[in-house]
DNA sequence: CTGAATTAATCAGGGCACTGAGTATTTCTG
DNA sequence: CAGAAATACTCAGTGCCCTGATTAATTCAG
């Protein structure tokens, strides 16, 4: 007895929400690249040249799966990795001319998807949307970093 | 050039609000059981001897991966796991009482964690945020089951 | 009643996501 | 300048998540 309501936590909301999007993204945007690896794509083209560390921090992945997706886009021939010779710890990160190409073909079904995906909201609701998500998102992402103990609060 | 801007993509900001619930429910729930083999116990609190596929509808996870779940938990002692005698492609799923003690342990955890991750929004945000997080995910996972096209529509 | 669909589960394979441990390089400090 | 600390990356290990193919059991149609 006394099973909770799956539908009021947020951390089953936000895997559904996921995985809702997983499956619409592969049938509108791309089976071969994925959401992550076109955020890659994307922050590359804003910012060429950045080391590989910095590109997992703007698309928001820890340093184990940015290894993994970006050797993927490598072996694809999506971008180049090479060794910074100012400091040989960085492996420095560009585009090919395929990977811009990519990039720019996925943007637009990535638009069309998004509109699809975001029907049923209205768009002063869509703002709310984003805003609340955001927020909640930052505000966890923000108990990581300090000295704060999170559970135990003394 | 031309980038696009993340902030505003509900794919990834599923993904970092998953991710921060990821984090925060290992910190304050539990690094052992994950948030999805809650909800196969907790569905199982609510309908004991349910078969294996129906629970991973009910939580919202495809027949693989609701096999890969259960064998963990049953794995650990959580759950017994049995051949239906009435019809026998089925396996019927019940919780031990270890499975039951978990449940009843972590409820609480739980609830603790969902104050802290949903701290940001006002009560009304937080009814808001359920609502238009379920309404997305539920008109996206509408457009799976039946005849729709979903991308090019003609 | 028998062959054809349907259904539940499994298996193989690819990708995302994290932690903890280890290596190489750079920077900081005494 | 040498040893310590910090930093970028890699590697091993665990778990989630999906698809397509296969196997076993049941149900349906002729």
């Amino acid at each position: 007895m006394a099973a909770a309501d799956l539908t009021t936590h947020p951390g089953h909301l936000a895997r559904r929400l996921q995985q809702a999007h997983y499956l619409l993204w592969n049938a509108m945007v791309s089976e071969e690249i994925t959401s992550p690896q076109f955020a890659v794509l994307n922050t590359l083209v804003a910012e060429p040249g950045l080391d590989q560390r910095t590109v997992g921090e703007r698309v928001g992945l820890d340093r184990s799966t940015i290894a993994e997706v970006i050797s993927r886009l490598s072996r694809r021939g999506l971008l180049d990795k090479v060794r910074d010779p100012q400091d040989g710890r960085r492996s420095l990160l560009h585009l090919t001319d395929e990977g811009e190409r990519t990039h720019r073909r996925l943007t637009v079904r990535t638009a069309r998807m998004n509109q699809v995906f975001l029907a049923p909201l209205t768009a002063d609701e869509r703002t709310v949307f984003f805003d609340l998500i955001r927020r909640v998102a930052d505000a966890a992402e923000g108990l990581r970093h300090p000295g704060e103990p999170l559970a135990a609060p003394r």
